[in-house]
DNA sequence: TGTTAAGGCATGTTATCCCATATAAGAGTA
DNA sequence: TACTCTTATATGGGATAACATGCCTTAACA
């Protein structure tokens, strides 16, 4: 599970440390290094996955009807829009230029866990983000018992 | 189930011993260790949880709209903001440097079982909390009476 | 042959492991 | 009950390994 959120320090050649819990997380015997595209959401974020989840996003497609609308936007979105990126000896990544500026970033890169996939950031949108979602944990706290009441008895 | 309050020593290098009780609760094959983060109430303790229930909150997020605004403030208040504190062999953690900062902390920690998770908090500043509530609680304790009712015939 | 990308090596820092000791809790015995 | 032995737990210090990152060399390509 991807937990936390990560600075990087991104060198004059794009080349970036990929977290070791990120890669302990990742790791997958056919591919070792990530997969990263910009968010389906529209704002300046990556989203990125391991070779697992890649490939339970490839399954989940397959069974969707093959020229129906909504595949073929998906598919547009997150195998064509994405890069796979091997980690080098020392667990690094370079990041493409085009994916650089589409961030803004200049020298450091977050990283940060959401759960079943993680996301790259510029540190300081990021930390934007982070204020914003702040002043509205209290209004949401709530739905996160409702959330979890049905999973079991024991509620949150 | 989480239950008690042991205050723990903090050592100079922010490691600290987690309460037998609560490693026995928190145990889990894929994850031996806990995850914390500030407590989404704002105030200066952190939640913790051991790997299942972090799981529940991952199905539970996963079966929100994953571009709402709750799940998004969600994710940055729990998976974002977390810490994985794995055990070593003692059963200790290592508390990162900022949340230590964050509680206030200098030599010790009160870990704090509240049921289905776990707080920890500086010391003094649960103490100052205990006090608080000790001169509500017997204004609020006919409202568990009036929870319980439905559950069975025998009440409290 | 100049330019760029990729791979290997070296460093400082930080975290992790390992062992020793201290404290407490419990079991068994007289 | 009093005592001792044993086991589980908590804490302290030092050695070791892992990590992130900068530098340098080698390979690829135009």
């Amino acid at each position: 599970m991807f937990v936390g959120t990560i600075k990087n320090t991104l060198d004059p050649k794009g080349r970036l440390s990929v977290p070791a819990h990120f890669r302990n997380v990742v790791s997958h015997p056919d591919f070792n290094g990530i997969y990263v595209w910009p968010a389906l959401s529209g704002e300046a974020y990556l989203e990125g996955a391991g070779h697992e989840r890649m490939l339970r996003f490839e399954t989940a497609l397959q069974k969707m009807d093959p020229f129906s609308e909504p595949r073929r936007v998906l598919q547009d979105h997150i195998f064509a829009a994405a890069y796979n990126l091997s980690f080098d000896a020392n667990g690094r990544i370079v990041l493409p230029k085009n994916l650089i500026e589409f961030l803004g970033a200049k020298d450091s890169i977050s990283f940060v866990g959401v759960g079943s996939g993680f996301e790259l950031w510029e540190p300081g949108a990021r930390n934007q983000r982070v204020e914003e979602s702040r002043a509205k944990v209290k209004e949401y706290h709530g739905l996160l018992s409702t959330a979890m009441a049905p999973l079991s008895g024991e509620g949150l």
